[in-house]
DNA sequence: ACTTATTGTATCATTATGTTACAATAATAA
DNA sequence: TTATTATTGTAACATAATGATACAATAAGT
């Protein structure tokens, strides 16, 4: 990895690589009733992003943000799906870019193909927070789960691409059946209904939603959980996987 | 136009646009209780193509979409949005392109920018047939409209975006009332039902159907409309623009 | 055995949608 | 002028979906 960076680098114009188009991927992962997406940190420079990279000149482009998924979490099979591309041209600043770079020891020529403008096509992903490994890229300290309501001040737009996912999720949250992506195999219907509560960010009612979401026929009760509580165990369930 | 074609054809290196990037626009309009795409015939070549084109290099890429439409149908405050980014390797294919510019006694260089691998950035919009004013770029023959059941073979894979852009629309359609951009200004409850269900491709209940619309409460009634038919008048509705 | 918190579900209320019916009414024909 | 016809607007009822409340079942602690 740090290989590739450090190629995309002194590679000053980017040979092999598609010219500027970059893809940013909002993560989500679900964990103690919070939403939280993935971050990076990058190193000497106070700069927090979100995970992205650039596309191969022979690579699909919804292959590319695959890639970067699995770099970021070592996942594959997972909910992934573009949401809008980015490109106004106020969003163009190079300067985070050539600070990371110097802050590298690297001073990048003007011409530098990571300076010039670039067009981001986003991708919101959905991940089991317990089954992904933060991985840091070459040139980030940290790769982390952010809390979606306590979030640091980004890099450039990455503020409002997060927003733009967010409402994408919630709008897709039902039609689409995605939130259950961000949980594991098994879970309960209070853990299902506390996820779509945090995502959609408001109360839903427990006889309604349970009845519903059972009517929809795709779930499968499996066994009681003794979560060690003093009340009625809850049952497990599991998603039928055929559809 | 035929300028900045000549300027895109004679200028290889592309020079002034965002290397790579394209715009394909899905214009569809409503007519005869059809629903129409706009497409473009290029010449001597025999191939059809939405219409399309490129981002200057200060320029936002919705504007840029924005551009295209007004191009191609004199027409400006329209509903337009993205729906897909194309990216995938395999659709690179420069032949259409080189093909177009041969037609045109133009012999391009291997490397000329046009020949390169593109992305595509899909963009639907709606339009009021009757204000259109379909107008030909500067290397196709003509602009018309085309009955969605019955589309000529296109470029590339012209044919999959159309069929993407349909689903977006249908799944759009009340959600976000988008249907409304397809009708004048003026129109009666069956012509907003005949559009509704020419878009959904199926039959909905008329009582149904009225009460729902006009329990939106987005619908001003005007006035009667005497279509010369032996029954009673309809009346017109015109949507409310305050929202 | 009693208490407590939580779960699963039944019950009823309310709202939304599907279905049928019918009066109102333009244009035409008698 | 008066019937005829096709279509519209809406009422009326039936069915389905959702909201709200209630309550029995039940793990675990006391």
């Amino acid at each position: 990895m740090n290989k590739e960076f450090r190629n995309q680098e002194s590679n000053t114009q980017g040979d092999g690589y598609l010219p500027g188009l970059a893809i940013d991927a909002v993560i989500f992962g679900f964990h103690d009733n919070q939403l939280k997406v993935l971050l990076l940190a990058y190193k000497n420079t106070g700069l927090y992003a979100l995970p992205g990279g650039f596309i191969h000149d022979d690579e699909d482009v919804n292959q590319a943000a695959r890639r970067v998924l699995l770099d970021r979490t070592g996942l594959t099979n997972i909910f992934l799906d573009q949401f809008y591309v980015f490109g106004d041209y106020s969003r163009y600043d190079p300067e985070p870019l050539r600070a990371i770079m110097l802050a590298r020891g690297y001073t990048p020529p003007a011409d530098h193909w990571l300076l010039k403008r670039f067009i981001s096509v986003g991708y919101y992903a959905l991940v089991d927070f317990t089954k992904a490994i933060p991985t840091p890229d070459a040139i980030s300290d940290s790769c982390d789960w952010y809390s979606l309501d306590n979030l640091p001040q980004l890099m450039q737009d990455h503020n409002q691409i997060i927003q733009k996912a967010l409402q994408t999720l919630q709008t897709n949250l039902d039609q689409k059946l995605i939130g259950f992506n961000l949980l594991g195999e098994e879970f309960t219907m209070g853990e299902l209904q506390s996820l779509y509560e945090t995502v959609l960010g408001k109360k839903l009612i427990r006889a309604a939603f349970q009845r519903k979401i059972l009517s929809l026929g795709i779930l499968e009760r499996i066994a009681k959980k003794f979560t060690g509580g003093a009340h009625k165990a809850p049952y497990l369930y599991r998603f039928t996987s055929v559809r």
